[in-house]
DNA sequence: ACCAAGAATTGACAATTATCAATCAACCGG
DNA sequence: CCGGTTGATTGATAATTGTCAATTCTTGGT
């Protein structure tokens, strides 16, 4: 592991409030590892041995159950997944996938926990993640049970648009076929979904999304902070 | 708060592990009260002023946005929720209505926090609670969006038969109005879908449950431990 | 620049789920 | 025991979402 990504990780809210001493045996057994797109880092099921961090690229969080699939999050750099699986040693509930080459970082589960009993600041830590990943997930479960696809899909745009700044036009950072499975609906519902928020002032261009009304896709889409502000 | 509620509470996994000393100065500030059923006892996206305990009785988790209302989940005795919007100190993500007569304590959140900062052992069964709240949700998350309503009616129902030990008699422990929000489907679904069950020796007659094919029943539902059990 | 492979879109249709209205059944207070 | 209220069920219908098959569009590799 290279001196700069040592630092990126420790950087990391996850771990900057821990010793540094802590942090350097947890990052003793620690080690990083390239790997190409479309690789099955870890199957729903299995035990959890390592807490992932994504340094660079993108991984696929998904479930399978009776032949069926669904994307349930992505990760993007930098940030650490499967960490309630890891302080439970239980067994994964998501598979993951890398979407790009992708520069993984694994720290041995063990070590996690048997510092996290030592570190009282990593403990602290550890607590805020698993609350902001508690709550996103109520989030997308009151998205999913209380709003149409096409209200989904409004709302997400809302959400990407801010996002990734607030202007107009901007782009999709998924496959279609992917957004379609996070936003639980199959691709070819998704297209006519896109089609269905045309009357609200959007326009798709490939992975180019034009709202050219602000005003009536946020009254269609009725935003709401505590299904869609990341932050709260 | 009586004697016995007092150690109740403190049986709790959640308090188990810290301090007495600890544990009395949080009790110190928290005060238990007595509700009627029908409550609203906090509102989405009020502050978190307090972590609740049900000690007796039954709440209500539930949602609404844009005039639809969802129930999330329920809580029964004795157990505690909204810890996550505690910790966070972050508004509330879900209603809590009280499903009966119901007795509640009430901890201030500030406690909480101040006590989670110097007691370590609370700070790991914070730790545990909220990935095993977290673990739930993901689970509830797969339910909705890999099964038909038909599929997890059918999945709730063996859980439910195992819940209370296993007999092929047994009875549903919510109103079904809420059993159809909490599966995510309309009260006239589930009825349907009670019948759609029939063929695979699911018989209803108003809260009683008979199954009298247990095995037809299982290869229809095909329950799977990353979601549907309730420990793993 | 061209081809092949995968993704996206479209149309036709089917399945699922919701809505609305009308009973029907159960329960509770007097 | 009765009437009234609430929840459950049923039927008819509509809306939503999914499936399958056929194109069309993109894109990466040569």
């Amino acid at each position: 592991m290279s001196d700069s990504e040592y630092r990126d990780i420790q950087k990391l809210d996850l771990f900057a409030q821990m010793t540094d001493d802590h942090f350097a045996s947890l990052m003793q057994g620690a080690y990083v590892q390239n790997f190409p797109a479309q690789i099955e880092l870890i199957t729903e099921g299995d035990p959890s041995d390592f807490l992932h961090v994504v340094l660079s690229g993108a991984v696929d969080l998904f479930s399978e159950w009776n032949g069926r699939a669904t994307s349930m999050a992505t990760v993007r750099p930098i940030s650490t997944f499967i960490l309630a699986a890891t302080i439970k040693n239980a067994p994964y509930l998501m598979s993951a996938r890398t979407l790009e080459k992708s520069r993984i970082a694994l720290i041995p589960s063990q070590d996690v926990r048997s510092i996290f009993d030592k570190d009282s600041g990593f403990a602290r830590a550890i607590v805020t993640e698993l609350s902001q990943c508690y709550r996103s997930v109520i989030k997308a479960q009151k998205d999913i049970k209380l709003r149409s696809s096409l209200e989904r899909l409004a709302n997400y745009l809302l959400r990407q648009q801010k996002h990734v700044g607030g202007g107009n036009v901007f782009t999709l950072d998924f496959e279609k076929r992917r957004l379609a499975s996070i936003l639980g609906m199959t691709p070819e519902n998704l297209s006519r979904a896109f089609k269905g928020l045309q009357p609200h002032g959007v326009t798709v261009n490939g992975t180019r999304i034009t709202i050219s009304n602000q005003m009536g896709l946020e009254e269609f889409a009725k935003p709401n902070p505590l299904i869609d502000d990341a932050s709260t």
